[in-house]
Parts: C-alpha cells; sequence; structure tokens
RNA sequence: GCCGACGUAGCUCAGUGGUAGAGCAACUGAUUCGUAAUCAGUAGGUCCCCGGUUCAAGCCCGGGCGUCGGCUCCA
C-alpha cells in the first residue's frame, strides 16, 4: 500500500503501483478522473498513467488550471507535427514547446508552409483529436532512443538525444500516440481528445536553435483551447488588440506617419506632438519635484567617449557612425544612451559629498541603428527619447534612493491608471565586482523594496553585469504586460569614468550610478498608453480636449469667443467651422475620440452656456461656460507634482 | 541582417496581360439643421523605385527600398 496526500491534507491509502488515473477516480471521484490532464506527483509533473510506487503527494490538474492548458498546447504540437510528417513525408521535426498563448513547432524542410498547406495542416490535426488517441509514455535507453530517430532520418533529434546524453541522462523518455513518436520529457495529457480545438496561426522561418548561421527551419505557429467557445472568445480579443494597434490608431487619429526616407524614425503631427511634450512637460514637472535636475548634453559624440564607456568595442554595430569631414574617419557617432555623457558631466566638476546624491534627469534624442527587421511601429524605433536619468549617490544612500524613485515611478503609474509588478534581477554569472560588492548591492535592493512592503519576485542571474536592477512591469487595460520602469545599480561607470566626490574625510571615494527611467521611451510608451485608452486618451493627455460645434452658423461668432477663452485658459480647444451638418461634425469629434464636443445653439448664446457631451454619448446638458471651466480644470490639466 | 507575405488616390481597399476603379476624406455649390455621418457636383494616380520579358505590364521575371509577421520561449 502506498500513502497518497492531497493538497487539502487528506491522506489515502492505495494499492501500490496504482496508476494515478485509477486512483483519482477510485478514491477521489469518477467527475475529478475525468477532467484531469495531468498530475504533480512530489511536485513532479507526471502523466495521469504514471503508477505510484511510493507514499506521495498529489495534485491534479484539469482544464481549469492554466497549467494544464500548457500541456494540452504541448500536446497540440504532437499533433501537429505528427499531420505534418503524414501530409508532407521526409519533413525532419525538431522542437515544439508551448508558448505563452499557444505553441509552435519548428520543422526542416526545403520549403515554406503555405496558407493553404496550413489549413491542411489544421483540418488533419483536428482530425487526429477526434480519433482519441492516447498518449503512451515509455522510456528507452540512449542507445535505443539514437537508433530510433537514426532510423527515421531525423537528424535534430538525434542531435538533442547526443546533447542531453551528453549533459549526463541515461534514461530517455519517448512519448507516443497513434503511430507517431517524439522524443519528449513530457508530461503529456491522456489522449488527443482532450486537447479540444487545434487552430493554426501563422507560419515563419526559424534557426535551429535560434542561430542564423544554423539551418533554416519552418516554424509553425498555433494554439489550442479545451472547447471552441474559450477559441473563440480568444479570437475575439485579439481582434480587440487589432482594433487597438497604436500603428493603425496613430494613422487614424493623425498622431504620426513614418516615411521610407527615415526608416524608424516617426514624423510627429500636431496632435501626436501636443501627446509628446504633453509627456515631456509632464515628467519634468515631477522630476523637478522629485529633486532632479535637467540638463542636456551634445548628440554627437567623439568615439573616444565610446571607447571609453566600452561601446566602441560591444555596441558599435547598433550605433550610427558619423565621419568627421576633416578626418575622414567614421570618429562620430550619435549617441546610443545618454550614461556616457552624463558621467562626462558629473566629472567636469569636483563633487562634494553634500552635492551628492545628484540627479541628472536628460530627454534628449537618442538613435541606435536596430536591424531592419526588428522595427516596428513606435516600439521599436531607431529614434527616440527616453525619460532618462542617473543618480549618483553614495552607496548608503541606495537604499533611499531607490525608495524615492519607486514613489515617484509609483505616482506616475497611478496617474495613467496603469499597475505593474516588481522584478529583482541578481548577480548574472558573467559579472565583474567582488561578491562582496554584491551582497552590498543587492542587500541595498532587497532593503528597500522591504521597506516599502512592494511584493517582488525574485529573478537570480539576470542582473547586468555591473550590477543588479529592479525592473517594473505594467499591466495595460487588456491584460498586455510591459517592460517599462528600471533602476539598475552601476559600479562599473564610476570606474571607468574615474568618478569621485571629496568626503567627510576630506578624500576622494567612488560614488554610485544608478541608472533609472518611469516611461522608458516616450515613443514606445505613447504606443502603450494608444493601445492602453485604445485611442480614448483622458481629457488631460487628449491632443484636443474640446471641439466646439455649432447648430447653425448664426452662433459661430459665440463658438469662437469661447474656445478663446478655453485656449486662453490654456486647454486644447477647437471651432469645427466647416459647413457640415452639426450631426457630422459631432459624428466626427467622436471618431477623433474627443474628450468633449461642446454644442451651441441660440439657447446656449442667449445663456452665455454650452452644452457638452462627453466622449462615448453622455450628454451632459446645457451649462454656463464658467462650469465648464470648473469641469476642465478637473479633469483636463496635467496632473502636477 | 535572415525567412516569408505585402506595397494601387490623403485613408481603407477592388482590379491577374488589352484605355486605372469604389467608399471615406478634400474642393465647389445648395442646405442652417439640437447630439454618430444632408444632397449634388468637381478634382485627385511616375499603380513603391530601377531593369527585363511581351505587339501590349498595376498584373509575369530579376534587383532595390519600405511595411508587416517571425528569427528569445528549447526533448
Amino acid at each position: 500500500m502506498v500513502v497518497v496526500t492531497l493538497p487539502n491534507g487528506d491522506k489515502k491509502e492505495a494499492p501500490k503501483g496504482i496508476s494515478v488515473h485509477s486512483f483519482v477516480k477510485d478514491f477521489i471521484g469518477a467527475g475529478l478522473a475525468k477532467a484531469a490532464v495531468f498530475a504533480k506527483v512530489n511536485g513532479q509533473d507526471v502523466d495521469l498513467a504514471r503508477p505510484l510506487e511510493q507514499d506521495a503527494s498529489l495534485q491534479i490538474f484539469t482544464s481549469k488550471n492554466p497549467e494544464a492548458q500548457e500541456v494540452a498546447r504541448h500536446d497540440a504540437a504532437h499533433v501537429v507535427a505528427d499531420a505534418v510528417q503524414r501530409l508532407f513525408p521526409g519533413t525532419q521535426v525538431t522542437i515544439g514547446p508551448s508558448i505563452e498563448e499557444g505553441f509552435y513547432y519548428d520543422f526542416f524542410r526545403d520549403r515554406p508552409f503555405t496558407p493553404e498547406d496550413l489549413e491542411k495542416i489544421e483540418k488533419l490535426a483536428n482530425e487526429i483529436v477526434a480519433q482519441d488517441l492516447p498518449f503512451v509514455r515509455e522510456e528507452v535507453s540512449p542507445a535505443a532512443a539514437i537508433a530510433l530517430f537514426e532510423a527515421k532520418g531525423e537528424k535534430f533529434k538525434v542531435e538533442i538525444i547526443n546533447d542531453i546524453v551528453a549533459k549526463g541522462a541515461t534514461t530517455l523518455t519517448l512519448y507516443k500516440h497513434g503511430d507517431w513518436v517524439d522524443f519528449c520529457l513530457g508530461p503529456h495529457g491522456p489522449s488527443t481528445s482532450k486537447i479540444g480545438v487545434i487552430k493554426l496561426l501563422s507560419s515563419s522561418g526559424a534557426y535551429w536553435r535560434g542561430d542564423h548561421r544554423n539551418a533554416a527551419l519552418q516554424r509553425i505557429y498555433g494554439t489550442a483551447f479545451f472547447d471552441k467557445k474559450a477559441l473563440e472568445a480568444w479570437v475575439k480579443q485579439r481582434e480587440e488588440a487589432a482594433k487597438r494597434d497604436h500603428r493603425k490608431l496613430g494613422k487614424e487619429l493623425d498622431l504620426f506617419h513614418f516615411h521610407p526616407f527615415a526608416p524608424g524614425s516617426a514624423f510627429w503631427a500636431p496632435k501626436g506632438t501636443t501627446l509628446y511634450t504633453v509627456l515631456q512637460d509632464y515628467m519634468r514637472a515631477h522630476t523637478r519635484a522629485g529633486g532632479y535636475v535637467e540638463i542636456k548634453t551634445p548628440l554627437l559624440f567623439n568615439k573616444g567617449l565610446w571607447e571609453q564607456s566600452g561601446h566602441w568595442g560591444k555596441y558599435k554595430e547598433n550605433m550610427f557612425l558619423v565621419q568627421d569631414s576633416e578626418s575622414a574617419e567614421l570618429d562620430f557617432s550619435l549617441k546610443p544612451m545618454n550614461c556616457p555623457s552624463h558621467h562626462l558631466f558629473y566629472g567636469m566638476k569636483k563633487h562634494s559629498y553634500r552635492d551628492l546624491p545628484l540627479r541628472f534627469h536628460t530627454q534628449d534624442v537618442l538613435h541606435r541603428n536596430e536591424a531592419a527587421g526588428a522595427l516596428s511601429g513606435l516600439t521599436r524605433v531607431r529614434q527616440f527619447a527616453q525619460d532618462d536619468a542617473h543618480i549618483y549617490c553614495r552607496e548608503d544612500q541606495i537604499s533611499s534612493e531607490v525608495e524615492r524613485f519607486v514613489a515617484l515611478l509609483n505616482r506616475v503609474y497611478k496617474d495613467f491608471g496603469l499597475s505593474y509588478a516588481v522584478k529583482l534581477s541578481t548577480r548574472p554569472p558573467q559579472r565583474i565586482g567582488t561578491d562582496e560588492l554584491w551582497d552590498r548591492a543587492e542587500g541595498a535592493l532587497k532593503t528597500a523594496l522591504e521597506a516599502l512592503k512592494l511584493p517582488y519576485e525574485l529573478v537570480p542571474g539576470d542582473g547586468a553585469f555591473y550590477g543588479p536592477k529592479i525592473d517594473f512591469a505594467v499591466s495595460d487595460s487588456i491584460g498586455r504586460n510591459w517592460q517599462l520602469g528600471t533602476i539598475q545599480l552601476d559600479y562599473v561607470a564610476p570606474e571607468r569614468f574615474d568618478l569621485t566626490y571629496i568626503g567627510e574625510d576630506n578624500k576622494e571615494h567612488r560614488p554610485v550610478v544608478l541608472h533609472r527611467a518611469i516611461f522608458g521611451s516616450f515613443e514606445r510608451f505613447i504606443a502603450i498608453l494608444i493601445e492602453h485608452f485604445a485611442g480614448a486618451f483622458p481629457a488631460w493627455l487628449a491632443p484636443v480636449q474640446c471641439v466646439v460645434v455649432t447648430v447653425a452658423d448664426r452662433q459661430a461668432e459665440y463658438a469662437k469667443q469661447v474656445r478663446d477663452r478655453l485656449v486662453g485658459l490654456g486647454f486644447r480647444a477647437e471651432v469645427d467651422e466647416r459647413g457640415l451638418s452639426m450631426q457630422k461634425k459631432i459624428a466626427e469629434a467622436q471618431v477623433q475620440k474627443v474628450p468633449f464636443t461642446l454644442v451651441i445653439g441660440d439657447r446656449e448664446v442667449e445663456q452665455g452656456a454650452v452644452a457638452p457631451r462627453r466622449y462615448g454619448g453622455e450628454d451632459l446638458k446645457t451649462m454656463p461656460v464658467d462650469q465648464l471651466v470648473a469641469l476642465l480644470e478637473k479633469e483636463a490639466r496635467t496632473p502636477m507634482p
């Protein structure tokens, strides 16, 4: 007999060697046994067919658990690979993991999959699902596994097996459904029908092990859901996300444009420029209030700076090099980041410990020569500006500076309605500095996070080679995550730039540098805001806050007076003077997602009033202009510190 | 950069070898209207660029540029 402990603490005795599935059916319930996808035995993922050989804790995962969805998508990857090999004999398999929203499988073959191929594959894959073939796990020796895949001509599988054997594996596992076998760690669900429904999404090129020097593979992306309804809901949500695409809305709302002569660099239309400068001014005001000073440094630097910073060696292919007309050499570069120039600026003066912390904020334009194929809308550009800052402080000031930064970041994200999660990344294997230094650095960051009572995820080994960091991932209104804010400790730069301050002891000391940003880049932050708000910005961000619409032309004079008063108070108001019907003008203000449409007819002129309508259709009824101004003061002013 | 798809009016798109089209936007005129689209007319195009095939190319072929999806998720 074995004793099985359930998550609620219940203990059950069962015959030794009983399968997980039979145990669940006999000792818990047939319903759960039917719904189960896989299990954890003593915390280890196993299939339901696995026998229970000794006392163990048991946890069952059903289609309600996200973990089970992940397993079922891995199942789906196998089924798709099976379908591909049936339809296209000679195609070799490589790997096929489940990923965030689905799965992919990489194949080796001489030509890409066409959309028609995908249709056929999807159809056959779903037929295999319907056949309800059980997934069968088998343990084999390395020699047997190699022999099996060599006989099939699966060169990539053989390579993977050899690698894993070299790492010390002695028992390998195969998973079979029907006649199709894959070398796989598992776990898998009980049978193909558990997968539900498979949908293929796209095909693309990929490289063996992600390296372009290796064989070119053909990747198929797909997803799977336990039921059709869930798939339909997911498809709908994707359509919703596509409607919010900042590239689409950027055009529709006339915010920014691109031209082939400047790939990866935006032209900001008047409305986009307004949005951009509102954000710049907002950040200026808040950093100033947070004890920062704003500085500007050159955009173009001699390579000497990059040699000193280390960029010339490590980052050169991402920099735009500029020819010096006198030397005729590419001796200059547009700056790809601000830090080196900030360090130079710090070093131009002698600093006392009394000056620290010194916080330099910069919104200068940066250029990075991103690979042509990597450019995408405003999220991946070649020219951009960061809400960048570097804090120079003593080591004992790190914790309080981090706390101060988080307080600012907290305030900023709150103003935009964004929530966030925190990650602390610690020392990577490749690093500089002593362990003692890292202990102190990581300790300082932890102290700050704990003082703030911020829950955080620890990511060991993910820090930069020059210091640990804290990252802030915000989630938007449709649940997507974006890594925006960051604060990184840097012990290297002060050495490279020989930065010092004079301490109380009248001796020179090394300051520590903190790199930090909240928006990340203005360009990417704007893209995120557009998608977060679906283009319907809150009034304080909206490029046009009020459009004045008259019922008839005879109110035009008064309409302009209203606009002039609002503009005079610093609000962004316009009159739609085109000879269109009132209804048409209102419709257009809605399409442009203007927060307030101010309707003016004879009644409003008589009363010195306006009739505002909010974006979305709420009629606020006729009100005196003074009352509108009070409303705008509340909603349409940039939140100040 | 590599793989694939795409590039037609300001925008969204139709047009697969035989005289370049629609809707919206723009412009002109009429309409002056009370909360999501008044009516009529006009104008707008090196069909991304360069070269080739053909009697004939937006369409077929080659090269370039750009955009988009991938190229990190690891049995």
